[in-house]
DNA sequence: GAATGACATTGATCCAAGTCAAGAACGATA
DNA sequence: TATCGTTCTTGACTTGGATCAATGTCATTC
């Protein structure tokens, strides 16, 4: 059952019963095993996840490098660029455990939005909050070398740095990974010199 | 008048006459001259704009340094982080140009939308392109250099680089003036060794 | 327990961006 | 025209990340 789906709107928005009952009905629970392929480059995206356990990379594939764009973990969505749209995706989505994930299709979406006009208030505030979300990233990032966003990260998504490899984050920090493991090294001796 | 407005939104969704009426209606235009401050760090922000004529920049200062987070042209909206939350404003708005914009506030836009909640679905999907259009950027900052960005640049926006100063398009693309002014450089003599 | 493969670290070298300082180009204005 | 301020360019040097190659570490498996 998906009951975590509205436990975790009415964080946001109240949320009666009879919603939580329709969001129940309207969306169906599937399990994946860890490296499953969610999505591939070029492939259309299709559907939507609200994650329950587990976590999803987002990456895309650039002169055959693979560049991370995003880790969702537990309690967050991932929805895929240009979702239900008939354009070819540009990043791909991997389960880097085994995720259990709510699934939604857009068609799914919109019968439920005709007949429940009210959640339109509710995919409105997801979606502005997922703008901000995205508004602060896309801000910090612009703004900050590796070495301080590999701190903000030790910080903010500590449990990254333990489920994660450290490859993987790097690529996440936009660096190599040697160059991750000598920014670690550089920050474990800060005492020196200067 | 705004009818610009319903113009703009008529790309993405049928508006009926009756729908341009009321958003002319809810919304007033405003000008501001050059270099007028919108927006500073640590006040509340409380107004979206949405441009007519103009340009706006959002950038934030970093250990004393202006790091530029975005330009918005014509036709672009400009929201605010935290708009019309209790929070301090983490980055600062300016027109770069005399500017003409469609000025909403968050309460005028609740009880616009209280009176006519078809507005939802608008104001959905246009938040909704506004994440999509977040998570492009997000991802193409995060994988490619400053030269790349700069490519893109001159392909994908070239207006900007005409009525932009090039020290604040280099705060764009995350380097100094010298460095953006040494990648141009490099760029108009590619017939050279290698 | 030896071999394999995946991941992490280290070293050497290269190159792009940062930094600091000087000058060039340009427009506005006196 | 002279002067000033702003923006852009260039030069010399430093620094941090990329790259390539070697080695280390650890878990899996034969």
């Amino acid at each position: 059952m998906s009951t975590e789906l509205a436990t975790y709107l009415s964080r946001y928005m109240p949320i009666t019963d009879e919603l939580a009952d329709v969001l129940a009905k309207s969306s169906f629970v599937q399990s994946y095993p860890r490296a499953t392929v969610l999505l591939r480059e070029g492939e259309r995206a299709e559907k939507g996840y609200f994650i329950l356990k587990g976590c999803i990379r987002s990456y895309i594939l650039k002169n055959g490098e693979d560049k991370t764009i995003e880790f969702f973990i537990e309690e967050e969505s991932v929805l895929p660029l240009g979702l239900g749209k008939d354009v070819p995706s540009e990043h791909f989505l991997e389960c880097l455990e085994d995720t259990v994930a709510v699934v939604s299709t857009p068609d799914q979406e919109e019968r439920t939005l005709a007949e429940y006009p009210q959640l339109k208030t509710v995919c409105l505030a997801m979606t502005e909050i997922m703008a901000e979300k995205l508004q602060v990233s896309l801000a910090r990032y612009r703004t900050s070398t590796p070495e301080e966003r590999y701190l903000d990260l030790v910080e903010k998504r500590p449990d990254l740095l333990q489920r994660i490899p450290q490859y993987q984050i790097a690529s996440y920090l936009g660096v190599q990974p040697e160059s991750l493991s000598r920014i670690r090294k550089r920050l474990s001796r800060p005492t020196e010199k200067k």
